[in-house]
DNA sequence: ATCTATTTATAATC
DNA sequence: TGATTATAAATAGAT
């Protein structure tokens, strides 16, 4: 329905691509709204774009909620058990993740290393130093730092006594101008 | 589009509506599919008709609970119950034990330590020291337990071979009673 | 965005 | 119901 028929495969011209879905989105909305009024259906329809914008229509007679609820009961899907298994997954991830790490840190800790065999307590005290090697290297660098800075500030100090006497001796001699 | 125009309010006539929604449907179905293959939207849609029959369209690329949890996350709205804020906030909490233990693994291993003070270096120093001193006891622990088990195994070969000697020379006496 | 030639959807009819 | 057809609506490509 346009100028000429297409075929109902992706747009590959990308800004075509957009044009043509910012005018069915609007079509297909309209639609959703129209079946909703004409034949009192209740409708959900979500769509998220290429750019992840999102658009939706829920018929007014209803909500997403009550819509799902009555999908799960008539799909015989369980939508929020379904959930329920992937965060538990996650978080079933993300423990054993915890756990290995728990376990690598005691390790470098000189913790826990009773079951480690030779070669594997070697790789360690690779390890630790290593990270020693680093942390001492850092140690020096702060430290030398730490000194320049005490000598700018001890020149510094110098400077402004030097400053504060003269300024002193000028007061003085002033006082004595003026009041004696 | 049609013989006729219609307004587009509740159709009255109950089969007219019925038949209308039946078209429609397809209708809109149809739409669903084609935004979605021709500008790889993705799209849920659901419809309830007045019979309470159930009709659906979900995009070949995605899941319904994949839209579902991008609805959430675009529209705000929560779908899903305070059980699953619970296993979210487990979540939250993990990840943030695992960030922590991330970063302390990275100093321990030298890396990222630019943004330590000399006291934390001291302490990184410390702990490493500990560690290292750890392991390198252990090494040793385990390096005399396996020459001990060498000189072990040595004196079982000894007391072994001894013995074979022993039936050798038998069974030589032996070949020579009974062959020779 | 707006316009318009076409295609597509569908209301009325059979 | 399902098929047909005249017409309304949607939209592809152009401006």
């Amino acid at each position: 329905m346009g100028r000429g028929k297409i075929e109902i495969k992706r747009i590959e011209n990308s800004s075509n691509r957009q044009v043509t879905y910012s005018k069915r989105k609007n079509g297909i909305l309209k639609k959703a709204k129209e079946i909703s009024v004409l034949c009192d259906a209740q409708v959900s329809l979500i769509i998220f774009g290429a750019s992840g914008k999102m658009h939706e229509y829920i018929s007014p007679s209803t909500t997403l909620i009550d819509i799902l609820d009555r999908y799960q009961r008539a799909s015989g899907k369980t939508l929020w058990d379904a959930k329920h298994e992937n965060l538990s997954n996650e978080i079933d991830r993300l423990k054993k993740e915890n756990d290995s790490m728990q376990i690598e840190l005691r390790h470098l800790k000189g913790e826990d290393i009773t079951s480690l065999n030779y070669k594997e307590l070697m790789a360690l005290e690779d390890a630790l130093e290593n990270g020693l090697n680093g942390v001492r290297e850092k140690k020096v660098e702060v430290h030398r730092m730490f000194k320049r800075n005490g000598k700018i500030l001890e020149e510094q100090n110098k400077e402004l006594n030097f400053l504060l006497q003269h300024l002193a001796l000028e007061s003085v001699g002033n006082m004595h101008g003026q009041w004696i």
